[in-house]
DNA sequence: AAGTAAGAAATTT
DNA sequence: AAATTTCTTACTT
């Protein structure tokens, strides 16, 4: 689990038991790949959750710790971000790149 | 505490 | 493309 302060601390204590798997699904995300919320949802428990996964993602803001920039639409979609979804396709982009260039 | 509304989705028609 | 389903959170009595 990354803690960087006691603010993050508090953050991840306040979590309930799904927003915590989501979470750490999320983390484990590799770099430079992207997972549908259907997925997150099904690894944190229930399939049929993926929209209560975007809201909580959506709700954090902690893009630093949670990737969520890493989670897109079944479809293929980007879906939403919080800092707007410019940036997240901006940085799907450039993980993408990264991926390739170290294969 | 109980009820209602809303959300960055998915699935089905 | 539109309507329906589904789960969780946040806000309102």
């Amino acid at each position: 689990m990354i803690r960087k302060n006691n603010k993050d601390k508090k953050f991840w204590e306040n979590l309930s038991l799904f927003q915590y798997k989501v979470y750490k699904v999320v983390q484990n995300i590799p770099l430079g790949q992207t997972r549908s919320y259907k997925w997150v949802a099904e690894k944190a428990g229930n399939i049929k959750a993926c929209r209560a996964v975007g809201l909580v993602l959506s709700k954090n803001t902690r893009t630093d710790l949670v990737p969520c920039h890493r989670v897109i639409m079944s479809d293929g979609s980007l879906g939403g971000y919080v800092k707007g979804r410019i940036q997240k396709r901006k940085i799907l982009k450039q993980e993408s790149n990264r991926f390739l260039k170290n294969k």
